[in-house]
DNA sequence: TTGAAAGCGGTACCAG
DNA sequence: CTGGTACCGCTTTCAA
């Protein structure tokens, strides 16, 4: 392979006898040229082995990219999380003419999600990742966002019903069978009951995850009972009647599955609990790394937010320009945090 | 924050009453400029919060990144991930401009190191990341290299000791922990030993690993023994002699802490094995996986090698252009697999 | 259907 | 010390 000079597209008008602009109509396949000459252009192309230098295209094009974030306003840190790393990043993709805005909307609330989807501008908006739920309304409004050539990544929470061009998340039965593993080693007593908590049961990470959970432990771990999901759509709720519910209803409760991301209220419970459960919660946060640390939890299944901003931006990008991308880098990890791997505090 | 269009190196020229050729001295600190314009391009600059195009800078300059990876060459199966992402990431780094090479060089083995980092042409490389023992010889090395510009990069075990430019790698001390926490955990026994496998005994991750891995079973499961380390630099060796010499010597192993990154041998070994023992290996590979799916290994303990290349080549960019760079992004996790949250297949 | 030429945001050489 | 100007690789009018 001779590592000389690249080829531009200089190089592959002289080689083809054309001009500049007739290469550059075939590249980005514009009308107006005869088929003789594509083919022309196309073989000096390959013979000349030339790859397009997109960073030079973009100055040329003054080509800007802007993507909008719409996140559940509830009270609920990952989300905050994420609403974050969008902050951060936008400073720094702002130098690579790529705009993100982020914007929160009702939770738990499928018209929200379609009216915000509605009032997007095609003309000012490239792309859209939306958090939302699994409805024929959201399904369609998705649908109409994708007709006005705007790029819609589903987050999170997968909508494989529409018609989203990406799902940037991680494979949350995934999520929950490692939870199960985790917690049926964890658990040393021989045998007891295992509560699942949740935000709300209609979400669709939540139905998987309680999927994935339920087939490890009656696979694997048959002598534990997983009780049904308790849902809390708010943290008071949560720890005024839920929980001391619970724990009245069934005295055996060996561990706590909580697949929802605001542990406040659920930390606050376990801190005047006096026997020790094996807890094992969702998403690295303030509060859920101060209770690994505390031992209040003993496991932390976690997706990295920036992680998938990134990744969001990276494929809403290269969809929009109808360019090939990295699905193996694009893969959220599902990860696990211990007291002992956290990352160092930001 | 008036989102108006970012302004460019005429805006300030225009700004500051000066030329474009001004400008771009005091953008790149050449001299020739009285420090009376120094100033007042500054002030435009501040004024009109000038942020420079990166993209258009190279095009202009024609800058290109040769980096080199130096890899130990023994029988490494994360070596080879190592090196393959480098393959597969040269390829679409090429088109911004980023040369990626890397070369084997003989393992364990000090002056090898040496000799290759004498070896670089300073007018050819703009950065080395490298794998090697902490030991003068390599420290002198690396001190000539960056004497000469090149930018250095630790690679998976650090080199504090030495003026290395950045360390890529995770936290190994916290790596032994985490598997201690695991191990500790899993095991259902009330007491026995556990073994401590490893490559080298002279390298600094190893020996984070092991220190790592004793703290936490001291201070949390003191009911197990941990036994010295078992060294075999090569895999036959591990197979014939060790392992079969230290199960006879131990009678009650209960769990196998593999801390180096070859476990053919060890796979083999266990496959023979009649008790179920516990076991964590590290790094994510094809045989690792097999075995982990197997329910020969229970977790592995394991760092993203395409995440880690990516972070040399930003890192070795950004130093190599004294630009900042996201901490944050550079941190390489202490990723935990199970069976369960195995990433699919490449 | 094609080409010439003027940029995009910077850099760098050559005069003055 | 400072300014003019020709590029970098690619896109995009405007004419022909």
């Amino acid at each position: 392979m001779s590592a000389s000079a690249k080829p531009t597209v200089n190089d592959i008008a002289r080689h083809a006898g054309v001009s500049l602009a007739t290469v550059d109509r075939v590249l980005n396949d514009r009308p107006g040229v005869r088929s003789v000459t594509i083919e022309r252009v196309y073989k000096s192309i390959s013979e000349l082995g030339y790859i397009r230098d997109t960073a030079a295209a973009n100055l040329a094009r003054r080509r800007v990219y802007r993507f909008k974030f719409l996140i559940p306003d509830n009270d609920n840190e990952f989300f905050d999380s994420l609403q974050s790393q969008i902050e951060a990043q936008a400073a720094s993709l702002s130098v690579e003419r790529t705009y993100l805005e982020s914007k929160r909307i009702a939770a738990f609330d499928s018209h929200s999600v379609v009216v915000a989807l509605d009032e997007l501008d095609p003309d000012a908006t490239d792309g859209v990742a939306v958090i939302g739920p699994e409805t024929p309304a959201v399904r369609d409004a998705i649908g109409r966002a994708r007709d006005l050539g705007i790029v819609v990544v589903a987050l999170l929470s997968d909508l494989p019903s529409s018609q989203r061009d990406h799902f940037v998340g991680i494979d949350n039965t995934s999520a929950g069978q490692t939870a199960a593993q985790l917690m049926g080693r964890f658990i040393k007593a021989d045998s007891g009951s295992i509560l699942m908590l949740t935000n709300s049961r209609l979400s669709r990470d939540h139905l998987e995850r309680r999927h994935g959970f339920d087939t490890v432990m009656s696979e694997r771990f048959a002598q534990f009972t997983v009780l049904p999901s308790i849902e809390a759509r708010d943290e008071t709720e949560l720890l005024e009647r839920s929980l001391p519910n619970a724990f009245a209803a069934w005295s055996d409760i060996k561990g706590i599955y909580a697949s929802m991301a605001s542990n406040q209220s659920l930390i606050e419970f376990l801190d005047k609990q006096s026997s020790k459960l094996v807890v094992i919660a969702h998403e690295l946060t303030p509060l859920s790394r101060l209770a690994l640390q505390r031992g209040i939890f003993d496991a932390l299944i976690s997706q990295d937010s920036g992680h998938i901003v990134r990744s969001c931006v990276r494929l809403m990008r290269a969809t929009s320009d109808s360019v090939p991308y990295n699905a193996l880098q694009e893969r959220i990890r599902i990860e696990i945090f211990l007291k002992e791997n956290l990352p160092p505090e930001p």
